[in-house]
RNA sequence: GGGAGCAUAGCUCAGUUGGUUUAGAGCAUCUGCCUUACAAGCAGAGGGUCGGGGGUUCGACUCCCUCUGCUCCCACCA
């Protein structure tokens, strides 16, 4: 049957993915093998694959497929995260859309809602996955609101809750006012805006009416005058000495503040004076403190002001800013405005201006858990790859804050804290629980006086239980509790493939809550991947519309040849500069892999040709070189050098087994090939495939599949990786020589016009070479015949080259152009002159031969007896060329 | 403002405790080929004062200092 000439995987890659579902390949139960484990850093339940996911799970897979190869109990376990503001957010404008406004909805109807919507585009990016050909145990896929799941992140926080390290309090946290609710720290995204400095008089008071003195006051926040507690100088301000003790009037409201001193202010910023808002403003609350000043908060959860500002009471926060600008302008008070630039807050999420607001809200302290996690690293218990990370993560983990924990919205577990009608605050697992425990303060307690805080949990929350609680969702919150089966035997991981930026977000966090219910680390290494960049260098976002969809890429260049295009431009911890032309060589790679099938399905063998010498040596050579490549692509592993590896491969594939290896035992048109090479030759095939299944899984399966009969349930993924065996450096050495060899010859064909089929004869200089090897330059150069330099006819012209410090010359009678020869030699002459005189140099150099090591030195002069030679050598010829002008 | 990192071929990157004849690879480029597996291919070639300067050393792409140019992280001078 007639096989097309290029690959195509439509089809194939459906084929064989429902192959190793079917057969349950992907499956893994503990049994007697060394586990290898990998946990998903979940995506988000509603995302779509982007360039990023590819990357990532590819890597992972990769890894997961090695390892089940290598004889280990791999498991994968896939799922999602619920990703408390991202999904809300998303329902929350979905519902607009329809016409509902969340507010209209009680918790219990959004939340209905929240799930549909969940159910309805919660697989998508899993059966994206597929697509992309991970071998994840489905069986085992998770969620992080899985109810089991749930639980297990409330048994955590009444376990910390008991432990005293989780507290309520009132603090400055960064308000989303879109998304209504606190986000954490790391979710608020920094970013230079376009602003303007306005310059607002504020008149000294005298007994609560505005003096003729006046002060400026330099602010970017006109809109929150209303909240000022008092205006703050520096003790050491001479210009403003005369202040103290005063009082000053808020501009429009006329509301008497005190002048404080602090050396928080800068004396060359701005005016030096700076009005303190304890309320909007995370420095000013300190200042606040410090000076026990009142705080009045004019700014409500939607960023707009309330009754408290006195004016302009329902505008929003930006609006009122322009107002305030007006009056202010209209009664004098505005000096001048500066254009500014400063660093604003952004959600995240919802990227809106996010609002330094007082709340109330749940937090844990950090400190402790975070200098063991720390220490898992230091000690190297836990690798970060690249290494460089280290010094990031210590500086976080060293100045870690206390996490704020609490959420305002409804997608998430909900804090199990109950509020007795007095405001005792009863910390447990469920209501029943927080009943008995509330009977215990006071007997009358009933069901309806019990009030649950209506705040959910940060994600990361349950996030960080992920490698333990897809295992065992009851261990959390237990840290004596024995690990049921499967956590005992999967945990810890062995690698983790993610993102640098959640480093602190979760790969931190995963480590402390690893330590503290099971006390170990919750995996060995981590790998943290580069962002995936377009071109031109620029983050690949929706917004930009820069990044391709992962699918089409997939529909068209094959998932193998997406896989190989990513992993080819991707060392850990560099960013990957992305473009479509390096999908494309994965496709050609694979196409390439098609075609050397191609070639040798159509062989025929014959048990009654006898194996060629030269055959025979390519079998040697080969079977040698693949050990070499193998302890190569091994070592590049070992140490995560995922893109070295493939490259060590793609080559050996290519260059080595295809344009070398097959060439030279390829047999002639319409002969049949011997059976002990065909056989060898189908040995590497089925080699080479096994090494490249875990980048290249469809194609590689699909060819195994057919190289040889296989039977039912057989499948190379379950198939052992080849090791290297002992192997024979000098042979590979020598048939390498012969590999240049035969370019040089291939060289002065080019350049002479010679054909490929005009044989050629040839002197060489040395009989060190093993004459196996030297058939290989006989068949890919076409020569006729090989002979010693020494029955050369010094009078015959043609081309010579060396190799090594080993001579060859080619006569070509009419061809050649003595001058021209005469000149290359002078060129290579002079080269090897300089070489040779910066060598002497060294060696007559005393301090060198006394100080350096024997065999450096040695080196050098294994270089001059070379040097010497070669010259030697290409003098003569050149003599003798001379001769024959 | 603090911290970390990077700078090697046109592009993306290797270069492992300083020494291996001329600093490597892939892609791209150029030249010649429809050679009966593959033009998504074959064969060959060119291309780098290792960002600048200084220092340590017998010897520096590699270690130190400095300058320049980028990148990232952390930090709310109103």
């Amino acid at each position: 049957m007639e096989i097309p000439a290029k690959y195509d995987p439509t089809g194939t890659e459906e084929k064989w993915y429902s192959y190793w579902l079917n057969n349950k390949l992907f499956h893994s139960e503990p049994d007697e093998r060394e586990p290898y484990t990998i946990v998903i850093p979940p995506p988000n339940v509603t995302g779509v694959l982007h360039m990023g996911h590819m990357l990532n799970n590819t890597l992972q897979d990769v890894l997961v497929r090695r390892a089940r190869m290598m004889g280990k109990n791999a498991c994968w376990v896939p799922g999602t995260d619920h990703a408390s503001i991202a999904t809300e957010a998303k329902v929350v404008s979905k519902l607009k859309a329809q016409g509902i406004d969340k507010s209209d909805l009680s918790r219990e109807e959004f939340l209905e809602h929240a799930w549909e919507w969940k159910e309805k585009h919660g697989g998508i990016i899993l059966e994206q996955l597929k697509k992309l050909g991970a071998s994840c145990d489905w069986d085992r896929t998770k969620f992080t609101m899985d109810p089991e799941l749930s639980k297990g992140v409330i048994n955590t926080f009444v376990h910390y809750y008991k432990k005293g390290l989780i507290y309520r309090g009132v603090r400055m946290v960064n308000w989303d006012p879109e998304g209504q609710t606190a986000v954490s720290d790391e979710e608020v995204i920094r970013k230079e805006t376009k602003s303007k400095l306005y310059h607002i008089r504020y008149y000294i008071s005298e007994n609560g009416v505005p003096s003729d003195q006046y002060i400026v006051v330099a602010t970017t926040r006109p809109e929150t005058i209303m909240a000022d507690s008092a205006v703050c100088i520096h003790p050491e301000d001479l210009r403003y000495s005369f202040l103290k003790g005063k009082t000053i009037l808020i501009p429009i409201i006329n509301k008497e503040i005190p002048i404080i001193e602090d050396d928080y202010v800068t004396m060359d910023f701005g005016t030096g004076c700076l009005k303190v808002t304890p309320a909007h403003d995370i420095n000013d609350y300190e200042i606040g403190i410090r000076h026990r000043l009142p705080v009045t908060d004019i700014i409500d959860k939607w960023g707009k002001l309330n009754e408290e500002a006195q004016i302009l009471v329902g505008v929003d926060r930006f609006e009122a800013r322009r107002k305030i600008v007006e009056m202010l302008s209209d009664q004098g008070q505005l000096e001048r405005v500066e254009d500014y630039i400063s660093q604003v807050g952004y959600s995240e999420r919802t990227n809106a201006v996010i609002e330094p607001k007082l709340s109330l809200q749940w937090f844990m302290k950090m400190e402790e858990a975070a200098n063991k996690a720390l220490k898992y690293v230091e000690e190297d218990k836990i690798r970060l790859i690249p290494d460089k990370f280290k010094n990031t993560y210590r500086h976080w983990m060293e100045n870690v804050k206390d996490w704020c924990i609490s959420r305002q919205l409804w997608w998430g577990q909900r804090i199990p804290a109950w509020y007795l009608p007095d405001g005792t605050i009863i910390v447990a697992a469920d209501e029943k629980e927080a009943l008995n425990e509330a009977r215990k303060i006071n007997p009358n307690i009933s069901f309806e006086m019990l009030k649950q805080d209506s705040d959910v949990l940060d994600t990361w929350f349950s996030s960080w239980l992920w490698p333990i609680s897809v295992f065992d969702p009851n261990k959390p919150g237990f840290p004596d509790k024995l690990p049921n089966k499967d956590l005992a035997y999967y945990y810890p991981t062995n690698d983790l493939i993610t993102a640098p930026e959640i480093l602190f977000f979760w790969v931190a966090r995963m480590i402390m809550a690893g330590d503290e219910f099971c006390g170990e680390i919750p995996f060995r290494n981590v790998y943290l991947t580069g962002i995936v960049r377009d071109k031109q260098g620029r983050k690949m976002s929706k917004s930009l519309g820069n990044s391709p969809d992962p699918i089409e890429l997939m529909k068209i260049y094959g998932a193998d040849g997406v896989r190989v295009g990513m992993l080819l431009c991707s060392s850990a911890g560099n960013d990957i500069l992305f473009d479509e032309s390096q999908v494309e060589q994965g496709r050609n790679f694979s196409n390439k892999i098609w075609n050397a099938y191609r070639l040798v399905s159509g062989w025929n063998f014959n048990q009654d040709i006898p194996q060629s010498e030269r055959s025979a040596a390519a079998v040697k050579w080969f079977d040698n070189l693949l050990s070499q490549s193998i302890e190569t692509i091994n070592d590049h592993f070992t140490k995560f050098r995922i893109s070295d590896a493939l490259m060590a491969l793609y080559k050996l594939f290519w260059d080595d087994f295809c344009s070398w290896y097959l060439e030279i035992i390829k047999p002639g048109r319409d002969e049949d090939i011997d059976i002990k090479t065909y056989n060898s030759t189908k040995k590497f095939f089925d080699k080479l495939l096994r090494l490249l299944h875990p980048f290249m899984p469809f194609i590689t399966e699909e060819l195994w599949q057919n190289i040889n009969q296989r039977n039912d349930n057989q499948s190379i993924m379950i198939s052992t990786i080849p090791l290297s065996k002992q192997y024979d450096q000098e042979y590979i050495n020598y048939a390498n020589l012969c590999k240049e060899i035969i370019v040089n010859i291939r060289n002065i064909r080019q350049s002479r016009n010679i054909s490929q089929k005009d044989s050629l004869s040839i002197f060489i200089s040395s009989n060190t070479i093993p004459h196996e090897l030297l058939l290989f330059v006989i068949k890919m150069a076409n020569i006729d015949s090989i002979s010693s330099m020494k029955e050369r006819d010094n009078r015959s012209a043609g081309g010579s080259f060396m190799v090594g410090t080993i001579e060859f010359f080619i006569p070509l009678d009419t061809f050649v152009d003595k001058e021209e020869e005469i000149k290359k030699i002078d060129v290579e002459l002079d080269r090897l002159n300089k070489f040779l005189s910066a060598v002497n140099k060294k060696l007559s150099n005393s301090k060198f031969v006394e100080s350096a090591p024997k065999e450096v030195v040695e080196i050098e002069y294994k270089k001059q007896q070379d040097a010497n030679t070669k010259i030697e050598k290409l003098t003569k010829a050149r003599a003798e060329l001379l001769k024959q002008l």
